[in-house]
DNA sequence: AATTATTATCTTGTGTACAATCTAATTTTG
DNA sequence: CAAAATTAGATTGTACACAAGATAATAATT
């Protein structure tokens, strides 16, 4: 007596353009869905491969970040990952469980607490980088491609970061 | 004495490309980094329009198949999300506590849970049809700019799917 | 200098995600 | 039909993600 209550049911549309307003909550027309579903694949297609240092992807993200400038402050590889020092502080406990980094009170401010890679850590660097270029070749995408839809992806986070706080209903 | 070891310092190419070997690590060029955090920003905006109704993200897109479909069991709810039941089991008792659903064995096959959507779950659809809509406009894009990106994000989300257990390396 | 405000990190609590394991209910097979 | 295999959910344990609040160090102000 219920179900089924959706191909082209509703005559209304949307503010926003022609779409009827049942489209709207359509699971597959959904891009928030898609990006949500695609996003937990790839965490999915990192795991085995990351699995073989320990590592899950958020943890190879923080890396990335020390490769590419050692010695951060907690704040500065939030800010580059946009994750926040509720996700991070234990995250790097761990990193440093697996002696990939090394973590010490900044001696100018003690409140900052800088993280470092060991040498372990930055040995590390070589051996994971197939890790991308294995993921690469699972999206069979060309580079081209994977670079158009880096930059959509992007565009997008950033404008969606414009509108944190305020807006709710049009 | 470590730090900035990256802009163009290897003559090295991948396997792949003429890439050199060092941009494979670099955060912003990675797809994989602006899909996650494109994803977890996606879901901040909406944290404050689902939190009117108690909902958080994945509940909503529990609520999206039950308004297509009323009367799922959990792992038809688990295929059409790809979620599995160690996801799905909590998340859906606490939306039986919020009595947006109710959750009952089959009497057909007493292994499965049906879920289905009570009076106050049915009568949220209205309400809620405010929130993607909303969060379109912070996109800030257009419909077919929407729609371009799903399909691609739907491809890539397949293309992944396919190598969810064999492929190490290239 | 003492007060106030700010900043950086940590802690706590809630809610996903998912692997691995368990239990109970069907289905398949011999 | 009884034993074995399969299936559907639930449970347990680990690891994010983030809001909210606590703590401690620094900066700004009076």
């Amino acid at each position: 007596m219920s179900a089924r209550a959706h191909p082209v049911p509703a005559k209304i549309t949307s503010p926003l353009s022609g779409m009827p307003s049942s489209s709207w909550l359509l699971l597959d027309s959904q891009m928030c869905f898609a990006l949500y579903s695609a996003s937990l694949t790839m965490t999915k297609i990192y795991k085995p491969l990351l699995a073989r240092f320990d590592l899950t992807y958020p943890q190879y993200l923080v890396l990335l970040v020390l490769w590419e400038h050692d010695q951060r402050s907690v704040s500065e590889l939030g800010e580059r990952l946009y994750l926040d020092s509720g996700t991070l502080t234990p995250l790097l406990k761990r990193l440093e469980a697996l002696e990939y980094v090394s973590r010490e009170r900044d001696r100018e401010d003690e409140r900052r607490v800088i993280v470092s890679l060991t040498p372990a850590g930055r040995s590390l660097r070589k051996r994971v980088l197939a890790v991308p270029q294995s993921v690469s070749c699972a999206t069979q995408c060309s580079l081209p491609e994977l670079k158009a839809l880096t930059g959509q992806l992007v565009k997008l986070r950033k404008s969606l970061s414009g509108n944190l706080a305020p807006g709710t209903v049009p």
